[in-house]
DNA sequence: CAAGCTATTGTTAGGTG
DNA sequence: GCACCTAACAATAGCTT
């Protein structure tokens, strides 16, 4: 892509970088959401399409739309999901929650380490990762020292990974 | 970086264009997968960040595992979903489900960050270390073994991309 | 096998029409 | 508002350790 003749500045400013945490409010919220939700289906799209993966995706957006993408379909997707899987007994799962409680301390000491296995443990360093962000995120809001704009997480990223990881068979 | 004294050669032949269809290397095929997975739950958990949305995605791999991601919940966008709406009252408060399946817990419940104050933030903070410590302790005695073979893939074309707008209430 | 690296491709915020 | 554009940022295939 050559310019044309000059450069007398630039016509766009590129992409910027941007805070993770909620998008204050801005009249290019729609605009943003919806660019961003069509990159999701897209990636969930490219995951059906380069692997034999069913994928299920629901979006409600925040004025209350439904989107959904599906493979095969979302139904059947969300059959599965609901009855444990393809008739394997996969018994245990998990379920883990962070946020939203009546108000419980030291509730990490229920934790029983012992009896988790490694999928499980690494869920729960998944999930500690989500708790961490939220507790700075709520430590930025309560003005906490060194509060940035964007200090959640380093390189503008969100290090998150959830896996849910029911066992399965491998052949 | 200031070049060393000879270019050897490159490092890395870097990103390589993948085309749309049906992964065929066999070898690749559980890494690709578990990476595009990652990335997919990961922009699904910046469209939950940035904006109030809710968003619930279900993914089965290859293998047959089941990997799920919701906020606030995967039961609670799944059950929107089929009701075609609301059904209950939404709380502006934290809640971060993470690897819902089977409805069994394990540990921690819920924890409503909002309740908390700077000190019980310094805590939880904390007390994450020591579990994330012991985490990776109890990870260490398990090792890591597992076999994994296999990983046909049947053909079949897909389309890019679909979505399902079921409407709602504009605000 | 998981984790890190790198080069390259892919995504997208902001602007323009 | 939607489609398109650009440039900056993010994601990642293949390799390496």
């Amino acid at each position: 892509m050559e310019n044309k003749e000059e450069v007398t500045k630039k016509r766009s400013r590129g992409r910027q970088k941007i805070p993770i945490q909620k998008i204050t409010n801005k009249k290019s919220l729609p605009v943003t959401f919806s660019k961003r939700k069509t990159g999701l289906f897209k990636k969930a799209s490219a995951l059906t399409a380069l692997y034999r993966a069913e994928v299920a995706v629901i979006v409600e957006s925040p004025a209350g739309n439904l989107f959904s993408f599906g493979n095969p379909s979302v139904d059947s997707v969300i059959h599965r999901f609901e009855t444990g899987g393809f008739g394997g007994p996969q018994e245990d799962g998990f379920n883990f929650v962070i946020g939203e409680y009546s108000g419980k301390s030291n509730w990490w000491e229920d934790v029983c380490l012992e009896n988790l296995g490694l999928q499980e443990l690494e869920e729960c360093m998944s999930a500690m990762e989500v708790l961490k962000k939220n507790l700075l995120e709520r430590a930025d809001d309560l003005g906490m020292a060194n509060s940035s704009s964007d200090v959640l997480i380093p390189n503008g990223a969100l290090p998150l990974q959830y896996y849910d990881d029911l066992g399965g068979r491998s052949n």
